[in-house]
DNA sequence: GTACGTGCAAATGATTTGCGTTAAG
DNA sequence: CTTAACGCAAATCATTTGCACGTAC
């Protein structure tokens, strides 16, 4: 059903971004692949990165209006600061689970991914405070 | 400690979000309060949301980067429709729990709240394709 | 009276688009 | 070959900012 073509351009992102767990931004990917495929424009960062996203090969994290992007992990959530947007990790498969019941409830859409996110100061920014 | 002070411009924008259950963006904010106050500009309208938002008087919902707003209410859950971007509140005292369990457990962040979002396609653009 | 809010217009920043060229399958 | 992808520059859209003036308290 999905015949994806693999330009080296999203080969390199791809690559990029596998075991990458730093939530890097469109500007960040654009940075790294750069240093492989110097002539690669930003234009075609974001047109893959969205294109990826769709195919379910990467995940995109929306913190304060500005995409960010991670591979594609066993099912997680998010903690971010909501001073330096910093992302982390947080795993908990009662959380999951427990999203996972509700989903099905929800009658008017047809749930096929959920997003849960905590937000806070995170330690670093606290202590400068 | 916070002294708001209120103009006509944030009771008008508080008015109208006052059991509004229909999630507008800021372009629809701006677009109800000029009825009443003719000459309020949208950055007003901006700095206003974001300025009440901080102060806890109402809620923003990020969908696709754009910022959609709505009363404080008591804790709820949004479906999201990937293809109209329509918000549908969800409840669920469950799921509720179950994230606040969970946010106590997240060390390096001080979590202050906790955004849970279900996505899919709604009942309405499912017809259609 | 004074600090804070407002209106306006211009600036910014992220993302998208149009189009002629290039390359994957 | 042929269609989808690329690179580039220009366009778009949401949001922010600088500044002179106005107003809540």
């Amino acid at each position: 059903m999905a015949e994806i073509k693999y330009t080296n351009q999203r080969i390199e992102i791809l690559n990029y971004l596998e075991g990458n767990y730093t939530h890097p931004s469109v500007e960040q990917v654009y940075g790294a692949v750069r240093k492989k495929l110097t002539r690669i424009s930003k234009a075609t960062v974001y047109q893959n990165l969205k294109f990826l996203s769709e195919k379910g090969l990467i995940r995109e994290v929306n913190v304060k209006g500005v995409s960010r992007f991670e591979p594609m992990l066993e099912p997680h959530h998010h903690a971010i600061c909501r001073n330096c947007s910093r992302i982390i990790d947080f795993r908990s498969e009662d959380l999951t689970e427990c999203s996972l019941n509700s989903a099905k409830k929800i009658k008017e859409i047809k749930v096929d991914s959920v997003n849960i996110n905590f937000y806070g100061i995170c330690a670093k920014c606290r202590a400068v405070k």
